[in-house]
DNA sequence: GAAGGATAGTTGCCGATGCAACAAATAGCT
DNA sequence: AGCTATTTGTTGCATCGGCAACTATCCTTC
């Protein structure tokens, strides 16, 4: 057991159990102070930003599935933190938005994220933090664009 | 609509929508082929590795929950994948190993992983391969060490 | 060697997550 | 206008993953 894992110097596999430390972290946290999930939280963090906006527009600015957004919203506007107005423009969707009580614990939710990732990051620089977020980016784009039969026709490039 | 949200430069968020989507994809092809989840997958490549070890052994090689392997093991054992022998050192476990057609996916596995992880990374050098996974290993370190009464008593760092 | 505590493995349960199917409304085509 | 396809939001269902509780075995201490 002395001997390091290949698996340890897997980079789906780092990254994996790196964002679940973060995540984690940070769930844990907004659940203890205000019972918030992730996705409520971020709900809340986009309404916070572009006041109103249907649930469509929050699914595609959180890249979240719609229905984590549908389940999100219905807790958020029960607990009294969001409201829904008629979309005029279109029947089938709702304008969502902070009332005055989300908009009071938007003001003390957003400062704790920015804190949290404050010390997360704490000891990189801004040039390395803006590295990272580009290759993160680079990453979930090339992910995408794997494709199967590809590999598969190539014997995974050992034959 | 236009405005960037700020939520995308949350880094936290950015690290869990690229690491699921990387994971997502690898994730995909390992069930498609070979209709394996993810703590099968990691089993077996540790197996592959490590030899005759037992469930403690690969929970913490993993980092995955004791749970998830028992249950990824099970599954593996059922398949004819992976078998158990008594350990004679401690009548508690039992020593994991590969069967001969588990050792053959195995060696089906692995290229498919590297495969995979080197298209991902396509266009990037060791160095800053090396230097992101560094910065994983040092969020994940950091992100456990947030005090959340140390944060309390501070407001935020906001006064 | 018996008792108490620790450890390995297992099972059950609950919450989170995602997809497929559906209803309501809209948009496009003729 | 009327028919069809698309889009939005919602519900139900299956799955996954983690925690707590439990059993069996081991270790320590007396």
């Amino acid at each position: 057991m002395q001997q390091i894992a290949p698996l340890a110097r897997f980079l789906p596999y780092q990254l994996s159990i790196a964002s679940n430390a973060v995540s984690g972290r940070i769930a844990q946290e907004y659940r203890a102070r205000w019972g918030l999930s992730v996705p409520e939280w971020r709900v809340m963090a986009l309404l916070g930003d572009f006041g109103k906006i249907t649930q469509r527009d929050l699914t595609r600015l959180s890249l979240m599935d719609k229905v984590a957004v549908n389940r999100a919203c219905k807790v958020l506007e029960d607990r009294g933190l969001v409201e829904r107005t008629p979309n005029e423009q279109d029947g089938r969707s709702h304008l969502l938005d902070l009332t005055a009580t989300g908009r009071e614990m938007h003001g003390q939710i957003m400062p704790l994220a920015r804190e949290m990732e404050r010390r997360i990051c704490d000891g990189f620089s801004a040039a390395e933090l803006d590295m990272f977020r580009a290759m993160l980016d680079r990453l979930h784009m090339q992910s995408e664009m794997v494709d199967s039969d590809d590999i598969e026709s190539d014997n995974f490039g050992i034959g």
